[in-house]
DNA sequence: AGTAATCCGATCTGCCCTATAGGAATAGCA
DNA sequence: TGCTATTCCTATAGGGCAGATCGGATTACT
């Protein structure tokens, strides 16, 4: 058996929500720019990594950076208007690859021939819980409706 | 940008998956036991890294094997009974993980503490998809009513 | 000038994915 | 008994990338 898992996210994905999470408080408090330092001691994470990750989201144009002193990070936009999705996308490229190809760009033999549409359908099923929720959301507590749905189903918080 | 997508379907889990579909194939024309070679040769899979994945999915009871001659595999249950996710966790461990950890095990500092609710929700919505799609129904065409919901929105099939 | 940041490139460690090789064990058959 | 086809097991190689850190160059404010 692989240790790879189908779904993995990634520490760098991990830290990159993280850092965006505290920059949308950050935003909501009115406060100015954060600096890394800032967030990798309140949230635990290693700086230097920190750093490097909140350059991704920069050349994404997710977040503003601000250089010297009292410098820091601020969000680019409203925390409403970025999604886990965004965030993802900008740290790890597309969603949903197979193989490292596009879901839709497999091809199969019979009798094989039907596979494309499940890998469509569960990239399209991720893109329904990440894109739909908001940095906002998240910070608040209110997610989407099919999202607590999903979260709150009988056994979704156990092992299988 | 890492190269490791959240959702990456590696070669080993599409092998496997594709093996199985002939295997599932095999069983409705009631034929007897399929060759790793055979099996390796009409759906273009290395021979010996098939080997390896057969095996993992005999340990995993979901293949049986007969040695010697005219030997090969077979499916251990109707394939109406074998879902996807039962493949996927057979060669790759448990669906989703966040850094290695099961996603309800993860704990945050505010204003990250409702991560792990999202997390279960992206765990949810891969199990619905994974877990209710089985070999007969891929084998036939005939996947469960969300899952072509999924997959024949607007631009399920476009990237993004 | 001094200070506090971002920014950039290089580097290190080790793990693990993909794949192959070689042969031992097994089962049917002539 | 020997022949053949096949699974089964162990070992191995190559490459790539995740995770993380260092040192210094650059920028900006006071
Ligand atoms: S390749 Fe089979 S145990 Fe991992
Ligand atoms: S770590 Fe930034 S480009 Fe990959």
């Amino acid at each position: 058996m692989g240790k790879n898992r189908p779904m993995d996210i990634s520490a760098r994905t991990d830290y990159a929500v993280r850092a965006m999470l505290s920059l949308a408080a950050a935003q909501v408090d009115r406060t100015g720019p954060v600096s890394a330092e800032a967030i990798a001691s309140r949230q635990a994470l290693p700086k230097k990594f920190l750093e490097a990750i909140l350059s991704d989201l920069r050349r994404s144009g997710l977040v503003t950076s601000t250089r010297g002193n009292a410098g820091g990070y601020a969000l680019a936009r409203p925390a409403a208007q970025i999604s886990l999705g965004d965030v993802f996308r900008a740290v790890d490229g597309p969603l949903a690859e197979v193989r490292g190809l596009r879901p839709h760009d497999m091809t199969y033999q019979p009798p094989a021939d039907h596979l494309p549409t499940v890998w469509v359908a569960v990239r399209a099923s991720l893109r329904r819980v990440l894109d739909e929720t908001t940095l906002a959301g998240v910070l608040a507590g209110e997610l989407p409706e099919h999202v607590v749905a999903l979260s709150s189903a009988p056994d979704a918080w156990r092992n299988r």
